[in-house]
DNA sequence: GAAAACATGTAAGCTGTTACATGATTCG
DNA sequence: CGAATCATGTAACAGCTTACATGTTTTC
């Protein structure tokens, strides 16, 4: 299966230019090719020389002269024969894997950015729609034909996705962490599982959430003991952490909504700035993470639902 | 991502010959390359040149001289660089949405000829488990990548087999019908449907199943109707469809398991052969399509489950 | 004793990509 | 009036595949 059958394909549809083309190839990726000129004019010429297309040079008044190409009938004899081969099998090419797999030396933080960074681009292709695409006078077969495919095709990003999450959570507790600095001799955050009205929460003790790791850390601390809820209580709020010029609140609660972990915190309002107590007031408008004046209030949340 | 990243990650894991690299990667389709010799000996001459691989001729005394490659200091370096780097999105070649989305002069039964050999295949993939495929020796992270990787494949190739039965159910109904000859003037078969105990059937009047159209017909009627039962009297069933060096009933039953539709047939003993009796004891072990004597049976194990 | 698997390589070609070159038209 | 899009092409190269060539060892 070369391009040189699409094409066919395409121009058994209806007559079009190379440029054309190219911008059908472009606008869907289940046409795997880039939606290169290049190779497109290239397999043009190749087809007028064999025959299988006639070229129409199409000289508008007020628009560049273009030549437009359509299917003879050994054209068409042609792409039936091709239409009839033995059907091959898909391919799936995914260089995250190598890179994945191969990168047992970095950091179990490298590796969240690159499936954070991953997934990131997964969660844009599934948003693009790619309504039309195709060329717009298909007949109803292949229209029908096209509507199954683009839907497979976000089923497997959809699949991407889900590997991503197992990834996250069978394979990178296994990786390794980093380096600790042992003169830094940080005085570490300490967590414990809280056991309520028959429910199980994380909550830190000790220490203050000072750093990406310490979030990894709650993580853990909720896989360990199998729940998905954490209370951060006021004092673990250190002073880096309130201020959003760090990005670390956003970074950690995004480890957080990484790992579907609802989180409660508990929060001194004279000791917040304005910027996060808007960024608060956004936050809480989702139900991943909330913020509350009193310990009560923010455990009776994260008991809830 | 070229065939070098994955090299030298194969090299980082253990020391390995460019056979060695040859057979892994032609051992998992979640290595996309072929497992093709001339371009890995090809690399590993690169690699060497550049110093990322350090080649150690094993002359053992009894097995043909190898030459060993294990990665160098350099080459860690360089490894660990591609793995830092952003992460490359996924790509996806399926060959046969040309071939069907273009095969617009394809018969309907051209086009199930095509889905069935498709699905066979993909069935065939899903089948074989890769169980080691990968280095034994692999430290428990790219352990658990790899079983990730492996299973969300799986999960692809389960998506392929859904996308086959959308197009089967969605769009090769649209497609065109064989052209019939008019000739011929075959007394056509005649379906109608049958409403019992609150359920539906389709059952055959009149004529005879004859060729594999009268199979693609059945399950015509059968979705017209919105059902998935069919009941075969003996009156339907031809010598044709008897003989089995015809085929013909084994084509046919393909295709009302493909479409997820149970028959019931009832049988005149005294006109079947032997060898289509050991036939339907074989068939009679699935649950989509069973003989019985008369036609009371037939229908009450078709409404039943 | 033959076939399959082990082991290493070369030459040629196909497919697709990047980068370059050119010029007209449309839109904000 | 500058940028984006329309439109057609060339040159060079990167990546991968097919086919060929050769010899050894293991297995049935």
């Amino acid at each position: 299966m070369n391009i040189h059958h699409a094409m066919l394909g395409l121009l058994g549809m209806e007559p079009l230019t190379g440029y054309d083309i190219k911008k059908i190839m472009q606008n869907s990726p289940l046409f795997h090719w880039s939606g290169n000129n290049s190779q497109i004019y290239r397999a043009l010429s190749d087809l007028l020389l064999k025959g299988y297309v006639a070229g129409e040079v199409v000289r508008g008044d007020a628009s560049p002269t273009k030549k437009r190409y359509a299917l003879t009938e050994t054209g068409r004899q042609a792409l039936e024969d091709l239409s009839k081969a033995f059907p091959e099998l898909p391919e799936i090419k995914k260089p995250i894997l190598t890179q994945l797999l191969f990168g047992q030396d970095l950091s179990r933080q490298e590796m969240e950015t690159i499936l954070d960074q991953y997934e990131r681009e997964i969660r844009g292709l599934l948003l693009l729609k790619d309504e039309n695409g195709f060329i717009k006078s298909a007949p109803p077969l292949a229209m029908a034909i096209w509507e199954a495919s683009a839907q497979s095709l976000r089923a497997f990003y959809e699949g991407e996705l889900a590997w991503i999450e197992r990834i996250r959570q069978k394979a990178l507790p296994l990786a390794k962490s980093p380096v600790i600095h042992p003169e830094s001799e940080r005085k570490s955050m300490h967590c414990a599982t809280i056991h309520q009205k028959g429910q199980t929460y994380v909550t830190v003790t000790d220490g203050q959430i000072l750093t990406e790791q310490d979030g990894l850390d709650l993580v853990s601390a909720c896989m360990e003991h199998g729940t998905n809820r954490v209370l951060l209580p006021a004092a673990c709020l250190s002073d880096h952490f309130l201020r959003l010029s760090t990005r670390l609140a956003g970074l950690v609660l995004q480890k957080l909504v990484n790992y579907n972990i609802r989180a409660a915190a508990v929060l001194d309002t004279q000791k917040t700035s304005e910027r996060f107590q808007e960024f608060s007031l956004e936050a809480n408008k989702g139900h991943a993470f909330r913020l509350f004046a009193t310990a009560a209030e923010a455990e009776a949340w994260l008991l809830a639902e």
